[in-house]
DNA sequence: GGCCGGTTCACCCGTTCGGGTGATAGCTTT
DNA sequence: AAAGCTATCACCCGAACGGGTGAACCGGCC
């Protein structure tokens, strides 16, 4: 994150030399006006284009878990977790295996979470977590 | 796709105009010339970032199977139906409903393709599914 | 004709899963 | 202290699932 800012500090700072240079430079007298503005306005445009397409590379990349939709469905951490695992594929006894739990605690939990989810099966617990953005 | 060529050509033509009326108008007497350039240069980064937003913005929406690992995988067009309901999280009974098909024929294509994406559940055969880009 | 791949269906068997009930322990809230 | 929530685990039972085998039909290809 300081990091990202002490870039953009950078960039700014050689965007705003560059304009006085434009300004004072040689360019502003060898060329008209609208050159002038016109290569003002390609390099911005350029710029914001390329902030949008980070913007949005960035949301499609990482994922962050919907916590609103969490708290308003009552789901706890350790449901969340298994959650985690079942879309991950394993069974409910991989899953005992990899979280130290009996494999009728796990049981317990994936009832919980069908019923909150309002859904029967895995497969349906999975399409609907996704949906919520509960899980990538 | 006409519609935003329409769109983009009219866009473009404000933003000419725009630039013609500044030029010769009050706007250019009114303000010194780096107020000028500051609000060209604002105009052209908010629409290269729009640019660069509604490009990735579909690439995020958009689903297209990954037909070469269909290919390479040797499923079969059947064998896909099936994969979609299966991720839509239908039971094997469900699936012959809605696919007008015995069970037991849907069973036969889930073993067949759960030896072709190496898994044994079908949990893992979504996971994987999804990785391959075979649905959404 | 004979072979191959895709599709269809059947049966058996063991495992996994889902639903229901009940119980204990710890921790927070009232 | 009582109530409530979370987490933990147990048992039973029926349904769903996965693996294996076998078989039939059809279309295309050699």
């Amino acid at each position: 994150m300081i990091r990202t800012v002490v870039i953009w500090g950078v960039v700014l700072a050689v965007a705003a030399f560059a304009l006085e240079f434009l300004k004072y430079g040689y360019v502003v007298r060898a060329f008209p006006a609208p050159v002038y503005v016109g290569i003002v306005a390609t390099v911005f445009a350029a710029c914001g284009a390329w902030l949008g397409w980070r913007l949005t590379a960035r949301r499609q990349g990482g994922f962050e878990r919907n916590d609103q939709a969490v708290t308003s469905l009552g789901l706890t951490p350790q449901e969340v977790r298994v959650l985690e695992r079942l879309a991950a594929g394993q069974s409910n006894k991989e899953i005992a295996r990899t979280m130290e739990l009996s494999p009728n605690t796990v049981k317990t939990h994936l009832s919980n979470l069908f019923e909150k989810l309002e859904v029967s099966r895995r497969t349906q617990a999975i399409g609907k977590a996704r949906e919520l953005r509960l899980i990538p």
